[in-house]
DNA sequence: GTTGATTCAACGGA
DNA sequence: CTCCGTTGAATCAA
């Protein structure tokens, strides 16, 4: 096997012998083991390292004992928040739902999803509007949001709210090239209900309401990314937008927070209950759902407190994201600027006036008082388009004044604001990574510039400012997955024509209608939902590589490194930030044949090992609701011992912020299963990319297994 | 309670 | 690529 990987081989000898460099002792998701009088490192081999690689498989200690939360009825109610940040210990319904209409007008037969009997949705059945929707037509999203629940009488009125997407009846914008598209019609409440039952989030308690946790906040920012998202794609295939913008990141905050789906309502100087410092969000609308910052677009959030007898406003978060002229390049010291004083109509000018905010960040500076600073900064990986806000911690208003703005020679207020010392970096390590992209600086600690050497589009950095070894060991760096022989030979499928790349809206794409009807990928390479399967445009297809429908084969689009952790051997994190659903990886390396599992799995000593069989809760939280094709585990057995890309080295998490997503390439008429990784949430730069590594079913429970250090509440104790 | 004004969005299109 | 126009939603203040 090892001459398959022979063209791609990292040379032994080189202006680094990296035969030498690298041939380390392994250290993926290690125990560290100290010499211990109670003999829990007694079965191994004493190494001169401190770190070895143990499974603990031996009897465990009191009190520790293997759970399935997910398999175990009896467990799986004791307590929902306990399991994980983001609730994927919630056991959810299978039972997908039916949200699509047939179409409405002409009777015309348009593109509908394969495989789904017509005309026996019992699910859409049960839902209580699915009745009298023929007079949703108009344009975009009917949104007849009712009151969810009246706190001053406690009692809820009208019936549950429609949300529809449904095309506009102008019957004569056929501009674009799907003159056939039907209306489609889709009832977004299903989803959401489904998605806020599946998180818990139906009925948030007052007081959680009103101030959060970490726990609530993740799970009210992923049901909300899942939710735009699919919005996002709903929108897409709808074709031509009659109107103009469609906002499914307005309307989706909108509807989870009419429903209660919030926290941290009240507000409150300094840091907000499940927000770190450091924590990025990629629309404005997430600062309001998790109280960060409540004004859905003003800059300034104040709110009233009293002072001996006289009430005052004082200033409680601040934006700061090139609306107006700031000057915040120092890192921590921040000039900000007043808000009013342009008419946004017309972009007339006046002075400012010491009023609402203004006045608030004077205020503030009298009294001293903590103000969150969110920095938004473009979003250079979406072309410019669009911004990434990152909480950068809290500051305090040291001084202002008034001058004279260059443009209009109007008054404007400044504020300087100074940061409070001893929060973690956030801004100012957007700016390190800046400079070791531009090469600006030198880094410590760097092993090698680029582990792969060239084999990917970007380099992959190792480095290890931890300790003093060397690498990891030695392997060969290959950037996909190598099949022995093909799963299977398909039947001689069509190929796309898309010369353009797939797009939205394309009827007779054939690529579109394999994967129910919908373009799986955004063109920022978002997987919009978690499906069973995702096809991807193969050797049939026209496309070019950069077609969005072949998001994960073109290797990743994030600049990775290769880190050594403080705990846990070598690890992966990323230079650039990555959003919820953003590709990260394909798992590369050798498939193992289903005969042979055994020999790497069980009794082989293979850290390297990607199953596909093992269960997996987060791709149940995050799949698709629309995809009704039973869920049959594909038995991908995957071996990066030997060689393998920069997938081989994420570690395991009980609190993953990544998951694995199957997809299918037809490369010549023969079938191929790839791993896809893509992010669960928004992952800073920096923060170290994990997976869950799934778990075993009890019958085959007797495989080593190691202890885990992930270090979240609800950490299983150990993984395999 | 309602209404209007204010506001460092987010798009798509030119 | 930058500019421009359109459509927005939370909050506050009247």
């Amino acid at each position: 096997m090892e001459q398959g990987f022979g063209s791609d081989s990292v040379p032994p000898a080189g202006p680094i012998d990296k035969s030498k460099v690298l041939d380390v002792k392994p250290l993926r998701c290690l125990v560290p083991v100290f010499p211990s009088p109670n003999g829990m490192a007694s079965g191994t081999t004493p190494q001169p390292s401190p770190f070895v690689c143990v499974p603990p498989s031996g009897p465990f200690p009191p009190g520790v004992s293997p759970f399935y939360p997910f398999l175990s009825p009896n467990e799986s109610g004791r307590s929902a928040e306990n399991h994980d940040g983001l609730g994927f210990g919630t056991p959810i319904s299978p039972v997908p739902l039916n949200s699509f209409r047939t179409p409405t007008a002409n009777g015309d037969t348009g593109p509908r999803r394969p495989g789904r009997p017509r005309g026996s949705n019992g699910l859409a059945a049960e839902d209580d509007d699915s009745q009298n929707h023929s007079d949703q037509f108009g344009s975009g999203y009917s949104v007849h949001a009712n009151d969810v629940e009246d706190t001053s009488t406690g009692k809820k009125r009208g019936r549950p709210r429609k949300t529809r997407l449904s095309q506009s009846g102008s019957g004569s914008g056929s501009g674009s090239g799907n003159p056939a598209t039907p209306p489609i019609e889709v009832d977004i409440d299903p989803l959401l209900n489904q998605l806020l039952a599946s998180f818990k989030l139906v009925e948030i308690d007052q007081v959680k309401k009103a101030d959060g946790d970490k726990e609530l906040a993740g799970r009210i920012l992923l049901v909300y990314d899942l939710f735009r998202r699919r919005m996002t794609q709903i929108e897409e295939r709808r074709g031509e937008t009659p109107g103009s913008a469609r906002r499914p990141d307005l309307k989706g905050a909108n509807l989870l927070m009419t429903r209660g789906a919030r926290t941290n309502q009240t507000k409150r100087v300094g840091n907000v209950p499940g927000v770190e410092v450091g924590d990025i969000f990629f629309f404005r609308m997430e600062l309001c759902l998790v109280g960060l910052h409540a004004p859905s677009m003003a800059g300034i959030d104040y709110m009233s407190v009293r002072l001996t007898g006289d009430e005052e406003p004082i200033a409680v978060s601040i934006v700061s994201s090139g609306g107006y002229d700031d000057e915040g390049d120092d890192g921590d010291v921040l000039i900000y600027t007043g808000q009013g004083g342009v008419q946004r109509r017309d972009g007339q000018m006046f002075d400012q006036k010491l009023e609402r905010g203004n006045l608030a960040l004077e205020k503030s500076m009298h009294r001293g008082n903590e103000v969150r600073v969110i920095r938004g900064v473009l979003d250079v990986q979406n072309g410019g388009r669009g911004k990434i806000y990152i909480y950068d911690g809290l500051y305090r208003v040291q001084e202002s004044w008034a001058e004279k703005s260059k443009l209009g020679n109007c008054s404007i207020f400044r504020y300087k604001l100074i940061r409070v010392p001893g929060q973690p970096e956030a801004f100012t390590l957007w700016k390190s990574v800046q400079q070791w992209r531009e090469g600006t600086v030198t880094r410590v600690g760097v092993i090698l510039p680029d582990l792969t050497s060239g084999a990917e589009s970007q380099p992959v950095c190792l480095v290890n400012d931890v300790d003093d070894e060397k690498g990891p060991a030695y392997f060969t760096y290959i950037p996909s997955l190598k099949y022995s022989k093909p799963f299977m030979k398909s039947n001689p499928s069509v190929g796309c024509q898309c010369l353009g790349g797939c797009q939205p809206g394309g009827t007779s794409c054939p690529c579109i209608q394999k994967n129910g009807g919908y373009l799986p990928f955004n063109p920022l390479g978002v997987l919009m939902s978690y499906k069973t399967l995702v096809h991807e445009c193969g050797s049939a297809c026209s496309c070019p590589p950069n077609c969005r429908n072949r998001i994960s084969q073109a290797g990743p689009k994030a600049r990775v490194e290769v880190f050594k952790t403080k705990n846990r051997g070598w690890g992966l994190r990323s230079w650039d930030p990555i959003r919820g659903g953003g590709f990260v990886c394909e798992y590369a390396g050798e498939v193992i044949e289903e005969s042979r599992v055994g020999e790497f799995g069980n009794d082989g000593d293979d850290d390297y090992i990607f199953d596909a069989t093992r269960m997996y809760e987060p791709l149940e939280a995050v799949r698709d609701y629309n995809d009704e094709s039973k869920k049959v585990p594909y038995p991908l057995v995957i071996s990066a011992k030997k060689g393998g890309n920069v997938a081989r080295f994420m570690n395991h998490s009980c609190s993953p912020n990544v998951f694995w997503q199957l997809v299918v390439r037809e490369i010549n008429n023969e079938t191929f299963y790839h791993v896809a990784f893509f992010a669960i949430r928004h992952i800073p730069p920096m923060q170290e990319l994990t997976f869950d590594y799934g778990m075993v079913p009890p019958d085959k429970a007797d495989r080593r297994r190691k202890k885990c250090l992930c270090g979240s509440l609800n950490c299983r104790g150990y993984f395999y």
